[in-house]
DNA sequence: GTACTGATTGGCT
DNA sequence: GCCAATCAGTACC
């Protein structure tokens, strides 16, 4: 089930898949970008498109807009966490963080990391699995002042959201946004974006306690050459689609 | 109850 | 390249 959410563009089914080659924009050309990138003619994802196995969905979130109120991000990198899988914050089982990740598919899942970051993650496949993807980068779109003020950032600088820590703060989300429905209006949602071109898969980050099968897996997606990717670029390598 | 750690970031050398 | 910040969650006694 697909929804139009968007109140002020309410425009007919847009074709996506015709702006699906549309190019990612330096950061200095966002501007441009913005009048290119019309994600207001997009329609919010329903539950059916996150309820499959992470490691499906990862590569298709890339591309997907992020919206909270004014704020428009890109979703331009990701990375996928499966059940069984030893760097998946599910290993714990159902806790009262965890929860969120056996619900089903669609569901925000909001932590906390290193005591000072809030990590996105939508969660993936059926109720009770045990999945989600990691928002690691995005391209902001909308709101640019807002994402500003939020990351105390002057005015000058480019805005970089290379990094889950900096993708929370731009959204302005906390862990009480943990379980959140991305597929219902208002509040935290995911619209329906173009395709990129090339993607880019390499192994996660910061799972080095994970046993070395997980350590080594290409779970890591990105949009293939954006500059909203988390460096090292090097552990990243084309993957045709 | 205490101890340890982390799906990170930004500043400093 | 190195390291401190900062605290909820988990493991263990």
């Amino acid at each position: 089930m697909i929804s139009k959410t968007d109140h002020n563009d309410a425009i007919e089914a847009p074709s996506v898949k015709a702006k699906s080659k549309a190019q990612f924009q330096q950061p200095q050309l966002l501007s441009k970008a913005n009048s290119q990138l019309s994600f207001h003619e997009s329609m919010i994802l329903g539950p059916d498109f996150f309820q499959v196995d992470a490691l499906v969905l990862a590569p298709r979130l890339l591309g997907k807009f992020l919206r909270r109120d004014e704020v428009v991000l890109q979703i331009t990198e990701v990375e996928a966490y499966r059940p069984n899988d030893t760097a998946c914050h599910g290993r714990f089982g159902i806790t009262a963080r965890t929860a969120p990740v056996f619900g089903p598919g669609g569901h925000a899942y909001v932590y906390l990391c290193y005591g000072l970051h809030t990590m996105l993650n939508v969660v993936a496949d059926k109720e009770g699995v045990g999945a989600a993807v990691l928002i690691r980068s995005c391209a902001p779109i909308r709101g640019l002042e807002t994402i500003q003020q939020r990351r105390g950032q002057n005015t000058e600088k480019p805005v970089l959201l290379t990094g889950p820590g900096k993708v929370g703060q731009a959204l302005g989300i906390s862990t009480e946004w943990s379980n959140h429905p991305l597929f219902t209006p208002g509040g935290l949602e995911i619209l329906d974006g173009p395709e990129p071109e090339k993607i880019l898969i390499g192994p996660r980050v910061g799972i080095e306690y994970a046993s070395p099968e997980h350590v080594s897996a290409l779970w890591r997606f990105a949009v293939a050459g954006c500059p909203w990717i988390r460096k090292p670029s090097k552990t990243l390598f084309f993957r045709e689609f």
